[in-house]
DNA sequence: ACCTGAACACCGTTCAAGT
DNA sequence: ACCTGAACACCGTTCAAGT
């Protein structure tokens, strides 16, 4: 239990290596892991030592979400792909889930990205490419701005789900429990229902993560390629 | 500054009482001001008092989550337009915007709403509402599921921004500020320049929240409305 | 300059004791 | 049954003191 794990024995402190300890710390144990204490006891310092390198915990959010920023500007500008006219909406796409992949690696960071819209250089630097590829496409300011606006989090590669049937196996018991709120809730058990049964992969899960965030992105983008060139 | 405000001077405390004692906290001093020592000052009652009605605060955070939705499903149920056919997207959007309104009094309930995804009855009783405006309107049960997760947090009326220049006036220093970042950020600051230019209520905000919310939104109703009666 | 021990002002929650 | 005071095990953070 007492699993004292030093990232390095006598390394000096700097902000760069109280984030990257910071992320990591999150990766093992979840966002609610993150403690000052505990951030300290990984990098073998104490806790009142990290303020020398970050003025408080608040700066330590900001910095991971910088950090994690950095890394996926990193990939999408590696991409290289036409965005001229119609081919927008691919380079776009291939963006958009490029950073995702950098999320699905790191699943506490949604919550850390949506609790500070503060400008942060890295995210502003991923707005400023997307708007570049729209840009090249043909839409006008006023589009981009309402399409990033339409694209929320979606922009950087991940969806904040309200309704959310669980990723877990759908067991017999689910189902069961399911059928007894029939009367109360028709719809929403019948679609599940079917939705269950029409998936021959539906005993591995209720939703496929992917395809929804997907479809949805599709959706927009979709959307958006029939108001380019209007207006 | 010692601001102790009783409800009501000695009431039995109720599970109910509590929860819209919660609300009212949070409605003063925003969701870091809900405490349960502060929330037992407010109803003139010890903190350890609390535990007699709810388990922990993590059930207090859920009854908010509740009691804020049955006040959803009061207003959009008594809402009387037809859902058959086209007129479906009427339906779901009048639904949505009225969720909105009482977001748009409790500001702080999103991120609450976001934090839960756990299903609740009142939440069960909304979306079971939206898939029977759906179902009226011609789309699958497939259909609607992909709806719904491309809606997210829209479905109830709000949306999660990561990208914000601020709701708050266009100062001129703001301005030349952004100007000053025209370089590192071309495409961005070009936009923002834009946007600010164009609109003539410009010196009011940077973004309508109002208007980007049904842009949004209707570009994906819209969307929907066009898979309508296939597959 | 960088780091630290002790302390402060908070949390949520437990427990034994009151009415 | 309902409520409470004192206490516990945590937080983030300050401060004076060490090297």
């Amino acid at each position: 239990m007492v699993d004292v794990k030093r990232v390095e024995p006598r390394l000096p402190l700097t902000r760069d290596r109280v984030l990257r300890a910071a992320i990591s710390v999150a990766d093992d144990g979840g966002i609610g892991a993150l403690t000052m204490r505990r951030l300290a006891e990984v990098l073998g310092a104490e806790a009142m030592s990290l303020y020398h390198h970050v003025a408080n915990k608040e700066e330590v959010l900001d910095g991971i979400v910088e950090v994690i920023t950095s890394e996926i500007n990193e990939l999408v500008e590696r991409i290289d792909l036409p965005a001229e006219g119609a081919a927008w909406k691919k380079a776009v796409r291939a963006r958009i889930l490029t950073a995702r992949e950098v999320f699905l690696r790191h699943p506490w960071a949604t919550r850390v990205f949506e609790s500070r819209t503060g400008s942060n250089p890295a995210v502003l630097r991923y707005n400023d490419g997307l708007i570049g590829l729209m840009r090249a496409g043909g839409f006008t300011h006023d589009q981009i701005h309402h399409a990033l606006h339409a694209l929320g989090s979606r922009a950087m590669g991940f969806s904040q789900e309200l309704f959310d049937p669980g990723t877990g196996p759908v067991t017999d018991e689910a189902l069961a429990a399911l059928t007894e709120l029939a009367e109360t809730f028709p719809h929403l058990v019948a679609m599940l229902l079917e939705v269950a049964h029409d998936d021959p992969a539906s005993t591995l899960s209720w939703c496929d993560d992917q395809t929804e965030f997907e479809f949805g992105l599709d959706l927009i983008l979709d959307g958006l390629d029939r108001l380019r060139g209007r207006s």
